[in-house]
DNA sequence: GAAAATAAATTGTCAGACATTTACGGTCCG
DNA sequence: CGGACCGTAAATGTCTGACAATTTATTTTC
C-alpha cells in the first residue's frame, strides 16, 4: 500500500486506488475492519479529510460501508444484489442518456438480451413470476393509463420475465439494459391500437412462458422487438419531419 | 435542492443524492459547471469539507470530473463506454466474488448472454474482430502459455466476438459477463486435452461468424458451454473431494 | 505589440477542534 | 445477586480556518 507522490492524480484518488485493489484482490475479505481513519492518515501521511474523501469515493461504490461508535469504522461490504442492481441501472441509464444512443441500438441490446433468457425463464418460472405478469398486462389494459405509468409497467413485467429465468446473475446484467430504455420509451406516444398491438404479445409470451414453450416465447419476443423498433422509428420520423419545420 | 436535517443518512450522502438526481433527470447536462465548492457549501449550509465529500462520491462513479484553476471547478462528466465498461467489470467481478455465486450459475450467465450477441456477430462482424480472434486462437495453442495466460486469451477472444455484434451498447452489457468470470475461470488447471478441445470449438466457432453462419455459431457456443460446465464441476468436486479428506 | 509579471479564482491539502453515536464497564439500588 | 443507570472511551461526522498548487485573466513593462 505505497502512494507515488509524482502522480497527477489526487491523493485521495490513489489512496481509494491502493484500498480498493485490497479489496478486489481479496487481502481484505467482507466485513473485515479497515483501519481507523487516523491510522490510515498516518499510514499514508495524510491529513484525516484526504483519508476520509478516499473512504466516501469507496462508499459510493458500496465497496465499504461505515459505521459510528466505539466498535465502528469502515468495513469491507459485502456488494448485495440489490445494490448491484441499482449501480448498473444509473449507469446504464446515464450511458444511454449521455451518448446520444440511437433508439434502434438500444432496443436491439435489450431484446436480444432479453430472448437470451426467455428460454430459461420458460424452463424455470414460478408462479409468482406468472403473476406478476399477468398483473402488469392487466394494469395496461386500462386505457386511461398514463403513457409513462404504462412504459412503468411494461418494464416491470420485463423484469418479471428476467426473474423467472432464476439466474440471479442473469438478471443482475438484464436490469441495467431493461430499466435503461424506460426514458426512451417515455418518447413515445401509446395509440390505443398500440397499446392493443402491445398487450396482445405480452399475452402471448406470458402464455407461452407459462406452457413452458421456449420457442413461442422467442417469437413473441422477436414481434415485440420488432414492433417497439417500428413505433420507435415512427416517432424519430416525426421528430425529425418537426425539426424541420 | 434540499436536505432533510432527520434524515439518517450522512449530509454529504445527501447532497450527493441531491446533486445526482439532477445530473440524472437532465437538469444539468453533460459539460455544465457546477457552482464552486464554497458556494455549494453555502447554498446547503454545510461546510467546504462536507460539499467535498459528496463531490468525491459523484467522481467515483464518473458523474462529475474536477479541474483546478481560475475556470476550473466541477464538471458534469459524460459517462464515456471505456468508463461504464470499468464500471461494469468492477462491479460484475466483485458481485461474483462476495456472493459465492456458483460456478454453474455465472457460466449460465455468460454463455446465454452471449449466445444472443452471436446472431449479431456473423451479421456485422468485421475483418479485424475475425482477426483478433484467430490471434487468440493462435496464441492459445502454445503450449508454455500458463493458465492465467490461457484463461486471458479466451476472454479476450470472447470480447472480440461480442465487439463483433457491432452494438456498443450490447457490448457494454456483456464485457462485464465475460470479465467477471475469469477469476472463476483461473481456478481451473487446463490439461493438454482441455485446452485442444477449447482451442477447437474456438476456432469452429470463428469459422462460423466468419461464414456468417449463426446457426453454427450457436452450436460450437452451446458446446463450448457444456464443456467449460463439465470443467467447472470436475474442479469443484476434486476440491470437495480434498476438503473431505 | 509581445512577453513577462501579477492578480484572482478554484480545487487540493492540512491542522485542530467539537459534536454525535455506540459499546463497554462500573456503580448504585432493589 | 442482578438489573438499570451513568460515565468513559473510541470512532465517525462536521466545522473553522488556513495555506498550497494550479490555471486563467489582466496588467505592466520593454
Amino acid at each position: 500500500m505505497k502512494l507515488d507522490p509524482d502522480s497527477p492524480k489526487d491523493l485521495s484518488a490513489q489512496i481509494a486506488a491502493a484500498i480498493r485493489d485490497e479489496i478486489v484482490s481479496g487481502k481484505l475479505i467482507v466485513d473485515a475492519r479497515l483501519p481507523s481513519e487516523a491510522e490510515l492518515a498516518e499510514h499514508f501521511a495524510v491529513s484525516r479529510p484526504t483519508v476520509r474523501e478516499a473512504l466516501k469515493r469507496l462508499a459510493a461504490q458500496s465497496l465499504i460501508r461505515t459505521q459510528r461508535g466505539a466498535t465502528g469504522g469502515a468495513f469491507v461490504n459485502r456488494l448485495s444484489f440489490e445494490q448491484a442492481y441499482g449501480q448498473q441501472i444509473t449507469t446504464s441509464t446515464l450511458l444511454l442518456s449521455m451518448n446520444a444512443v440511437s433508439f434502434d441500438v438500444a432496443c436491439e441490446a435489450r431484446f436480444a438480451l432479453e430472448r437470451a433468457c426467455a428460454p430459461l425463464a420458460a424452463l424455470r418460472r414460478r408462479p409468482d413470476h406468472l403473476a406478476r405478469m399477468r398483473l402488469e398486462i392487466m394494469r395496461q389494459s386500462n386505457p386511461t393509463l398514463s403513457d409513462e405509468d404504462f412504459c412503468a409497467s411494461d418494464v416491470a413485467l420485463h423484469r418479471a420475465l428476467v426473474d423467472g429465468s432464476g439466474n440471479p446473475v442473469l438478471s443482475y446484467h438484464l436490469v441495467g439494459a431493461v430499466e435503461a430504455m424506460q426514458p426512451l420509451m417515455n418518447m413515445i406516444t401509446f395509440t390505443a391500437r398500440s397499446r392493443g398491438a402491445i398487450i396482445d404479445l405480452h399475452s402471448r409470451l406470458t402464455d407461452a412462458i407459462e406452457a413452458q414453450d421456449a420457442a413461442a416465447a422467442d417469437a413473441a419476443l422477436s414481434e415485440l422487438a420488432e414492433y417497439t423498433l417500428t413505433l420507435g422509428r415512427d416517432v424519430m420520423a416525426a421528430r425529425a419531419a418537426r425539426a424541420q419545420d
